[in-house]
DNA sequence: CAGCACAATGACCAACGAGTCATTATATCG
DNA sequence: CGATATAATGACTCGTTGGTCATTGTGCTG
């Protein structure tokens, strides 16, 4: 029998510690907060923190992990469904730029983690990484089918694929920086004009 | 009267602990490099340091703006020296890519640096931010010079700058991890081949 | 309402690391 | 060589912060 009444007071606490923990996290970037902040913001004492999350690193990976998972999902999802390489490529773009457009606080965390993609740091850097490089695979096998069907022309895809994941993140970075007074779709609609005309239409 | 002798040590000093900061920024990230594995490395006590520099963030500053600024200049001479927009395109993109490959510690400052970038944190940060967006300036330039000549299709210059930017960086992190088995030429091709036919020549 | 289980609290602790400075080593020069 | 100035050292200080836990508060139940 699920204790209803409890489980949903914890369920709540937990996102809502989660939340501060994300807007801190994103401000700060993960050294530079502290516990003492994140509980200043959820409105709770630190200790209570320690009752939701075993650690600081724990939170991190808590509020970075779901909302990748999610667009991890959701990209595949909707590059998987798009029928033509046109609109794979297209999906991929649009798919990112519009749940970062919804989550800024999650892609400060995931830029500022990309960055540190560099500096060797503990097992679970290695998660994001390998999530980080599942949805490079994931553009590329879209290329590579469409090199096989001559949609595009040879080109090396994964390394396209990478290229255009950093170009999608170069458009959300320009638009969160404030550089952007485009509309949300016209730079979904540049990112892609210059991605394809640049792995090369036919 | 310059005193060289001392003058000469003095230099070689700082110069060796610069090299150790360097190495022991790019491999740990600011927050988490210490002054003592810094002195460990450079083969000096601690206290030695502060004779040379007057701060940690002193020292981090240092080993990034030397390099920032050569690299800087080097892109704007070779950008403004060639005279055809392809040719400040592909000069652009090959400028950056020779340097990181031939200063790799280096870009992982520079690239954990640009992860911060969304994270306020003190004045000195913004130096760095503006000579990162002088660099997109220069771009920029470049590319509303071409628009103007027809040599490329009118599009959005600034944006399109910042994309290239980041699609070289793009290139060199593909290199750094390893993902990349073709030769520094060939990536440089690539880099420029995505990013023409993205822009659109004619 | 009394008693109880458990959630919340924040003072406290221990570890860590930036920065200091009294002491020691080294180089220069008369 | 001895005197003196300067460079180097590393044990130490002190503020910060992740994490703990004895105490306090709260709400449920009989």
């Amino acid at each position: 029998m699920p204790r209803t009444k409890k489980d949903v007071v914890t369920e709540f606490r937990t996102a809502e510690i989660l939340q501060a923990a994300c807007r801190v996290f994103a401000e700060q970037g993960f050294e530079q907060a502290t516990m003492a902040e994140i509980a200043r913001v959820a409105g709770v004492a630190k200790g209570t923190l320690y009752l939701y999350y075993p650690s600081k690193q724990d939170m991190y990976w808590a509020a970075l992990g779901r909302s990748l998972l999610e667009l991890a999902a959701a990209t595949r999802l909707q590059v998987e469904s798009a029928s033509t390489a046109e609109q794979k490529v297209h999906a991929f773009i649009a798919t990112k730029l519009r749940y970062f457009e919804e989550h800024r606080d999650f892609f400060r965390i995931y830029y500022s983690e990309v960055g540190r993609a560099l500096c060797r740091h503990g097992r679970a850097a290695r998660q994001f990484d390998d999530l980080y490089l599942e949805q490079v695979k994931v553009l590329d096998q879209a290329l590579q089918h469409a090199v096989r069907r001559k949609a595009i022309r040879p080109i090396r895809t994964d390394a396209a694929a990478f290229a255009l994941l950093d170009l999608t993140r170069s458009l959300v970075t320009q638009r969160l920086r404030g550089l952007s007074r485009a509309s949300l779709d016209e730079d979904i609609e540049f990112a892609f004009d210059l991605a394809w005309k640049g792995i090369g239409h036919r």
